[in-house]
DNA sequence: TGTAATTCCTATTAAATCTATAGGATAATA
DNA sequence: TATTATCCTATAGATTTAATAGGAATTACA
Protein backbone atom coordinates (compact mmCIF):
# COMPACT_ATOMS: atom_id res chain seq x y z
CA UNK A 1 0.00 0.00 0.00
CA UNK A 2 1.00 3.43 -0.61
CA UNK A 3 1.77 5.34 2.19
CA UNK A 4 -0.83 8.67 3.07
CA UNK A 5 2.47 10.56 3.55
CA UNK A 6 3.33 9.82 -0.54
CA UNK A 7 0.09 10.20 -1.34
CA UNK A 8 -0.58 13.71 0.35
CA UNK A 9 3.24 14.84 -0.88
CA UNK A 10 2.38 13.66 -4.18
CA UNK A 11 -1.23 15.81 -4.39
CA UNK A 12 0.50 18.80 -2.25
CA UNK A 13 3.39 18.84 -5.37
CA UNK A 14 1.08 18.62 -8.51
CA UNK A 15 -1.31 21.30 -6.41
CA UNK A 16 1.60 23.54 -6.65
CA UNK A 17 2.70 22.50 -10.07
CA UNK A 18 -0.35 23.56 -11.35
CA UNK A 19 -0.66 27.07 -9.77
CA UNK A 20 -0.49 29.71 -12.33
CA UNK A 21 2.81 31.28 -10.88
CA UNK A 22 5.24 30.17 -8.65
CA UNK A 23 4.05 32.93 -5.90
CA UNK A 24 4.16 31.05 -1.97
CA UNK A 25 0.80 28.79 -1.03
CA UNK A 26 -0.41 28.32 2.51
CA UNK A 27 -0.10 25.24 4.13
CA UNK A 28 -3.88 26.16 5.26
CA UNK A 29 -4.61 26.36 1.22
CA UNK A 30 -3.53 22.91 -0.22
CA UNK A 31 -4.50 21.52 2.85
CA UNK A 32 -8.41 22.90 2.25
CA UNK A 33 -8.22 22.16 -1.40
CA UNK A 34 -6.78 18.43 -1.02
CA UNK A 35 -8.73 17.69 1.88
CA UNK A 36 -5.29 16.57 4.05
CA UNK A 37 -4.77 17.26 7.62
CA UNK A 38 -3.11 20.28 7.97
CA UNK A 39 -0.43 19.27 10.54
CA UNK A 40 0.43 16.17 8.77
CA UNK A 41 0.53 17.82 5.55
CA UNK A 42 2.97 20.51 7.29
CA UNK A 43 5.72 17.94 8.17
CA UNK A 44 5.62 16.51 4.93
CA UNK A 45 6.01 19.86 2.89
CA UNK A 46 8.73 20.48 5.50
CA UNK A 47 10.69 16.89 4.26
CA UNK A 48 9.59 18.48 0.47
CA UNK A 49 11.29 21.39 1.00
CA UNK A 50 14.29 19.85 3.44
CA UNK A 51 14.81 17.27 0.14
CA UNK A 52 15.25 20.29 -2.66
CA UNK A 53 11.98 20.16 -4.16
CA UNK A 54 10.12 23.18 -2.75
CA UNK A 55 10.94 26.53 -1.29
CA UNK A 56 9.32 28.64 1.26
CA UNK A 57 8.68 32.01 2.78
CA UNK A 58 7.82 32.54 6.52
CA UNK A 59 5.38 35.11 7.96
CA UNK A 60 2.72 37.53 5.56
CA UNK A 61 2.09 35.89 2.48
CA UNK A 62 4.53 32.95 2.80
CA UNK A 63 3.66 30.05 1.87
CA UNK A 64 4.87 26.98 -0.05
CA UNK A 65 6.13 26.60 -3.83
CA UNK A 66 7.65 24.96 -6.11
CA UNK A 67 11.41 25.51 -7.34
CA UNK A 68 11.82 23.55 -9.98
CA UNK A 69 10.19 22.76 -13.42
CA UNK A 70 7.79 20.06 -12.83
CA UNK A 71 8.59 18.84 -16.31
CA UNK A 72 12.21 18.19 -13.74
CA UNK A 73 11.53 16.57 -11.19
CA UNK A 74 11.54 12.66 -11.93
CA UNK A 75 9.05 10.37 -10.13
CA UNK A 76 12.22 8.07 -9.08
CA UNK A 77 13.58 11.10 -6.42
CA UNK A 78 9.78 11.66 -5.56
CA UNK A 79 9.25 8.12 -3.95
CA UNK A 80 12.58 7.71 -3.12
CA UNK A 81 11.86 10.80 -0.55
CA UNK A 82 8.29 10.07 0.50
CA UNK A 83 8.03 6.55 0.33
CA UNK A 84 11.81 5.20 0.68
CA UNK A 85 13.39 2.52 -1.30
CA UNK A 86 11.71 1.63 -4.63
CA UNK A 87 13.14 -2.10 -4.10
CA UNK A 88 10.61 -3.95 -2.25
CA UNK A 89 13.61 -5.91 -0.68
CA UNK A 90 17.18 -4.33 0.46
CA UNK A 91 18.62 -7.27 -1.30
CA UNK A 92 17.45 -5.19 -4.79
CA UNK A 93 18.07 -1.73 -3.91
CA UNK A 94 20.47 0.22 -6.39
CA UNK A 95 20.21 3.46 -3.58
CA UNK A 96 19.89 1.09 -0.47
CA UNK A 97 21.53 -1.97 -0.50
CA UNK A 98 21.91 -4.64 2.21
CA UNK A 99 22.62 -8.20 2.24
CA UNK A 100 19.92 -10.62 3.79
CA UNK A 101 20.92 -12.23 7.25
CA UNK A 102 18.86 -15.48 6.28
CA UNK A 103 19.60 -15.86 2.88
CA UNK A 104 22.95 -17.60 1.95
CA UNK A 105 23.01 -17.15 -1.59
CA UNK A 106 21.57 -14.51 -2.92
CA UNK A 107 21.87 -15.06 -7.00
CA UNK A 108 19.79 -18.84 -5.88
CA UNK A 109 16.97 -17.23 -3.87
CA UNK A 110 13.41 -16.53 -5.10
CA UNK A 111 12.44 -13.42 -3.90
CA UNK A 112 15.82 -12.19 -5.06
CA UNK A 113 14.42 -13.23 -8.18
CA UNK A 114 11.02 -11.87 -8.75
CA UNK A 115 11.83 -8.34 -6.44
CA UNK A 116 14.94 -7.70 -9.05
CA UNK A 117 11.88 -7.83 -12.08
CA UNK A 118 9.65 -5.74 -9.74
CA UNK A 119 12.35 -2.88 -8.84
CA UNK A 120 13.15 -2.77 -12.44
CA UNK A 121 9.67 -2.85 -13.67
CA UNK A 122 8.88 0.35 -11.12
CA UNK A 123 12.24 1.85 -11.69
CA UNK A 124 11.55 2.20 -15.33
CA UNK A 125 7.44 3.95 -14.56
CA UNK A 126 9.48 5.99 -12.36
CA UNK A 127 12.19 7.37 -14.12
CA UNK A 128 9.71 7.94 -17.22
CA UNK A 129 7.72 10.03 -15.55
CA UNK A 130 8.21 13.68 -14.03
CA UNK A 131 6.04 15.94 -12.22
CA UNK A 132 4.63 17.85 -15.53
CA UNK A 133 3.33 14.13 -16.76
CA UNK A 134 0.33 14.31 -13.74
CA UNK A 135 -0.89 17.10 -14.26
CA UNK A 136 -4.04 17.45 -16.23
CA UNK B 1 8.60 -3.41 1.38
CA UNK B 2 7.71 -6.55 1.09
CA UNK B 3 5.92 -8.60 4.13
CA UNK B 4 7.87 -11.31 5.41
CA UNK B 5 4.96 -13.15 5.25
CA UNK B 6 5.09 -12.98 0.88
CA UNK B 7 8.92 -13.25 1.87
CA UNK B 8 8.65 -16.84 3.60
CA UNK B 9 5.64 -18.10 1.39
CA UNK B 10 7.74 -17.36 -1.84
CA UNK B 11 10.56 -19.02 -0.38
CA UNK B 12 8.55 -21.91 1.09
CA UNK B 13 7.06 -22.52 -2.51
CA UNK B 14 10.08 -22.32 -4.47
CA UNK B 15 11.54 -25.01 -1.36
CA UNK B 16 8.69 -27.24 -1.98
CA UNK B 17 8.29 -26.69 -5.94
CA UNK B 18 12.16 -27.38 -5.71
CA UNK B 19 11.81 -31.47 -4.19
CA UNK B 20 12.54 -33.51 -6.67
CA UNK B 21 9.06 -35.82 -6.25
CA UNK B 22 5.42 -34.33 -4.72
CA UNK B 23 6.42 -36.67 -1.39
CA UNK B 24 4.95 -34.34 2.09
CA UNK B 25 7.42 -31.51 2.95
CA UNK B 26 7.13 -31.15 7.12
CA UNK B 27 6.88 -27.87 8.45
CA UNK B 28 10.05 -28.15 10.91
CA UNK B 29 11.97 -29.14 7.90
CA UNK B 30 10.87 -26.33 5.63
CA UNK B 31 11.88 -23.98 8.01
CA UNK B 32 14.72 -25.25 9.03
CA UNK B 33 16.37 -24.78 5.49
CA UNK B 34 14.95 -22.11 4.57
CA UNK B 35 15.29 -20.09 8.02
CA UNK B 36 12.10 -19.29 8.87
CA UNK B 37 10.34 -19.25 12.27
CA UNK B 38 8.20 -22.41 12.59
CA UNK B 39 5.22 -21.16 13.93
CA UNK B 40 5.23 -18.32 11.36
CA UNK B 41 5.37 -20.59 8.52
CA UNK B 42 2.88 -22.66 9.73
CA UNK B 43 0.20 -19.69 9.33
CA UNK B 44 1.98 -19.03 5.84
CA UNK B 45 1.68 -22.69 4.92
CA UNK B 46 -2.05 -22.94 5.81
CA UNK B 47 -3.20 -20.07 4.18
CA UNK B 48 -1.20 -21.46 1.11
CA UNK B 49 -3.04 -24.50 1.30
CA UNK B 50 -6.69 -22.48 2.02
CA UNK B 51 -5.83 -21.02 -0.95
CA UNK B 52 -4.87 -24.11 -3.31
CA UNK B 53 -1.64 -24.17 -4.09
CA UNK B 54 -0.36 -26.40 -1.03
CA UNK B 55 -1.68 -29.91 -0.36
CA UNK B 56 -1.19 -31.22 3.20
CA UNK B 57 -1.21 -34.96 5.10
CA UNK B 58 -1.35 -34.86 9.12
CA UNK B 59 0.56 -37.40 10.90
CA UNK B 60 3.46 -39.03 10.78
CA UNK B 61 5.05 -38.80 7.47
CA UNK B 62 2.72 -35.92 6.91
CA UNK B 63 3.56 -32.82 5.62
CA UNK B 64 2.78 -29.76 2.70
CA UNK B 65 3.52 -30.41 -0.83
CA UNK B 66 2.61 -28.44 -3.86
CA UNK B 67 -0.71 -29.60 -5.63
CA UNK B 68 0.13 -28.23 -8.99
CA UNK B 69 2.62 -27.41 -11.90
CA UNK B 70 4.95 -25.00 -10.96
CA UNK B 71 4.83 -23.55 -14.71
CA UNK B 72 1.03 -22.73 -13.85
CA UNK B 73 1.34 -20.89 -10.88
CA UNK B 74 1.56 -16.91 -11.97
CA UNK B 75 3.33 -14.69 -9.53
CA UNK B 76 -0.20 -12.82 -9.47
CA UNK B 77 -2.05 -15.15 -7.21
CA UNK B 78 0.89 -15.78 -5.22
CA UNK B 79 1.59 -12.13 -4.88
CA UNK B 80 -2.44 -11.64 -3.83
CA UNK B 81 -2.77 -14.31 -1.59
CA UNK B 82 0.12 -13.40 0.44
CA UNK B 83 1.29 -9.87 0.03
CA UNK B 84 -2.32 -8.65 -0.69
CA UNK B 85 -3.61 -6.58 -3.68
CA UNK B 86 -1.09 -5.73 -6.45
CA UNK B 87 -2.06 -1.93 -7.02
CA UNK B 88 -1.30 0.06 -4.70
CA UNK B 89 -4.01 2.67 -4.09
CA UNK B 90 -7.53 0.66 -3.94
CA UNK B 91 -8.55 3.78 -7.14
CA UNK B 92 -6.39 1.42 -9.28
CA UNK B 93 -7.17 -2.27 -8.17
CA UNK B 94 -9.01 -3.80 -10.92
CA UNK B 95 -9.48 -7.23 -7.87
CA UNK B 96 -10.39 -4.79 -5.11
CA UNK B 97 -11.42 -1.70 -6.59
CA UNK B 98 -12.70 1.33 -4.17
CA UNK B 99 -12.92 5.30 -4.61
CA UNK B 100 -11.29 6.98 -2.69
CA UNK B 101 -13.11 9.30 -0.37
CA UNK B 102 -11.57 12.34 -0.39
CA UNK B 103 -10.40 12.48 -4.13
CA UNK B 104 -13.51 14.06 -6.07
CA UNK B 105 -12.53 13.30 -9.70
CA UNK B 106 -10.31 10.48 -10.47
CA UNK B 107 -9.46 11.02 -14.02
CA UNK B 108 -7.64 14.03 -12.23
CA UNK B 109 -6.16 12.79 -9.57
CA UNK B 110 -1.45 12.42 -9.99
CA UNK B 111 -1.56 9.34 -7.67
CA UNK B 112 -3.99 7.89 -9.65
CA UNK B 113 -2.34 8.67 -12.48
CA UNK B 114 0.60 7.51 -11.54
CA UNK B 115 -0.38 4.72 -9.39
CA UNK B 116 -2.12 3.06 -12.73
CA UNK B 117 1.19 3.34 -14.11
CA UNK B 118 2.56 1.34 -11.82
CA UNK B 119 0.26 -1.29 -10.98
CA UNK B 120 0.30 -1.96 -15.27
CA UNK B 121 4.27 -2.41 -14.58
CA UNK B 122 3.56 -4.83 -12.00
CA UNK B 123 0.81 -6.67 -13.18
CA UNK B 124 3.09 -6.81 -16.15
CA UNK B 125 5.74 -9.11 -14.08
CA UNK B 126 3.52 -11.22 -12.09
CA UNK B 127 1.69 -12.08 -14.97
CA UNK B 128 4.67 -13.23 -17.31
CA UNK B 129 6.35 -14.91 -14.03
CA UNK B 130 5.65 -18.42 -12.39
CA UNK B 131 6.94 -20.30 -9.81
CA UNK B 132 8.71 -22.40 -12.37
CA UNK B 133 10.95 -19.41 -13.33
CA UNK B 134 12.19 -18.39 -9.93
CA UNK B 135 13.83 -21.65 -9.20
CA UNK B 136 17.44 -22.42 -10.32
C1' DT C 1 -5.63 -50.03 20.65
C1' DG C 2 -2.49 -46.75 22.18
C1' DT C 3 1.14 -43.56 21.35
C1' DA C 4 3.82 -40.46 18.85
C1' DA C 5 3.89 -37.42 15.03
C1' DT C 6 2.09 -33.84 12.51
C1' DT C 7 -1.09 -30.55 10.74
C1' DC C 8 -5.13 -27.59 12.13
C1' DC C 9 -7.02 -23.62 14.27
C1' DT C 10 -7.95 -19.54 17.16
C1' DA C 11 -6.48 -16.26 20.14
C1' DT C 12 -3.19 -13.33 21.93
C1' DT C 13 1.03 -10.85 22.61
C1' DA C 14 4.86 -8.11 21.03
C1' DA C 15 6.96 -5.12 17.94
C1' DA C 16 7.13 -1.97 14.40
C1' DT C 17 5.34 1.48 11.54
C1' DC C 18 2.21 4.92 10.13
C1' DT C 19 -0.83 8.79 11.01
C1' DA C 20 -1.92 12.63 13.39
C1' DT C 21 -1.55 16.13 16.97
C1' DA C 22 0.54 19.43 20.29
C1' DG C 23 2.86 23.34 21.32
C1' DG C 24 6.16 26.44 21.24
C1' DA C 25 10.34 28.67 18.40
C1' DT C 26 11.62 31.39 14.59
C1' DA C 27 11.25 34.58 10.95
C1' DA C 28 8.89 37.91 7.88
C1' DT C 29 5.69 41.53 7.15
C1' DA C 30 3.43 45.76 7.93
C1' DT D 1 5.26 45.49 18.15
C1' DA D 2 1.45 42.60 16.54
C1' DT D 3 0.30 39.33 13.33
C1' DT D 4 0.98 35.69 10.24
C1' DA D 5 3.02 31.71 8.74
C1' DT D 6 6.63 28.31 8.60
C1' DC D 7 9.91 25.55 11.56
C1' DC D 8 10.87 21.88 14.61
C1' DT D 9 10.73 18.16 18.04
C1' DA D 10 8.33 15.21 20.65
C1' DT D 11 4.73 12.28 21.49
C1' DA D 12 0.28 10.09 21.37
C1' DG D 13 -2.89 7.15 18.97
C1' DA D 14 -4.00 3.80 15.55
C1' DT D 15 -3.01 0.20 12.58
C1' DT D 16 -0.46 -3.48 10.76
C1' DT D 17 2.90 -7.02 10.95
C1' DA D 18 5.40 -10.66 13.15
C1' DA D 19 5.65 -14.07 16.27
C1' DT D 20 4.02 -17.13 19.97
C1' DA D 21 0.97 -20.13 22.68
C1' DG D 22 -1.56 -23.99 23.36
C1' DG D 23 -4.54 -27.33 22.57
C1' DA D 24 -7.70 -30.07 18.97
C1' DA D 25 -7.88 -33.20 15.21
C1' DT D 26 -5.98 -36.61 12.33
C1' DT D 27 -2.81 -40.15 10.75
C1' DA D 28 0.68 -43.87 10.95
C1' DC D 29 2.35 -47.64 12.95
C1' DA D 30 3.86 -50.81 16.51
Amino acid sequence: MLSKKTKYGLKALTFLASQPDREPVQIAEVAKQKNISQKFLESILLTLRRNGFLGSKKGKGGGYYLIKDPKDIQMTSVMRVLEGPIAMVPCVSLNFYEKCEDCPEEGECSVNKLMLKVRDANLDVYRNTTLADLIS
